[in-house]
DNA sequence: ATCAATAGTAGGAATCTTTCTCGATTTTAT
DNA sequence: ATAAAATCGAGAAAGATTCCTACTATTGAT
């Protein structure tokens, strides 16, 4: 991988904001250091460091994808409410891998888990 | 809900398929019995089937949504090399929402499980 | 330092999927 | 049969993403 001011700063707009942003996200805070950095150059990268390892897409079941820079291995949630995305461990999916490859002869490579639903906050002050 | 005959046609397809069909497939299938049935027809009533709860919708990470005709609760795997749409069993998500209430406050509403792979056939004949 | 080869970029066009608009048609209730 | 409501067909429009092209920057060898 060839170094670009471009892809760093990308990178770094990623990982310095835990918000999983979308492309256009990354693109209007990214031309906040760079004015003249393009849209098209924003997806590539972030595809480009993606399919290297070095970011995770998260790909929703509506509106766009989001990035995230966190590399082990877990999920998210999304509110319907705010709209903002969550990190959540599912210890639960581990084993199922093996039990679909024994059951049904399908060998797991990635798996994909959004959870949808009401955060605390918007939940409201006197929910549960 | 009023009759159409268009919806049912549309119904019709879906449920007849087990083939988690996309948008343009239902299109296309439902074309051979009515011809003049547009795509807009089409995706209003998939959609709108599915918010009534006749049909479900799945959204892939990557290209169209697909329907399904199986109304129980399920999930889906989907082959990277044929690119068939397979259902599976999950126990293992049974409890989690739960879990994700009691630990982060997030009330669970919707699942979204898909996951990514080589079904049997295309790991080949020799495979596992 | 210079030149050629390679990689990367900006900007916009193009693509793909999905939704929307609106006049025409069909369905439902009376 | 008639009026109101729902739905349709056709195409325009929207939104997200990718592709294309010409230009620029970087690298490596000389």
């Amino acid at each position: 991988m060839n170094y670009s001011k471009q892809r760093e700063l990308i990178l770094k707009t990623v990982t310095e904001n835990p918000v999983h942003p979308t492309a256009d996200a990354v693109y209007e805070l990214a031309r906040r250091e760079n004015p003249k950095i393009s849209l098209g150059t924003v997806y590539r990268n972030l595809n480009f460091l993606s399919e290297m390892g070095i970011l995770r897409k998260i790909s929703m079941p509506v509106g766009s994808d989001r990035f995230d820079g966190r590399l082990d291995e877990h999920y998210h949630m999304i509110c319907t409410g705010c709209g903002q995305v969550f990190d959540v461990e599912c210890a639960a999916l581990e084993g199922l891998d093996r039990q679909i490859l024994e059951s049904q002869g399908f060998l797991v490579q990635k798996r994909h888990l959004l959870l949808a639903g009401l955060c605390k906050e918007c939940r409201g002050p006197e929910a549960g």
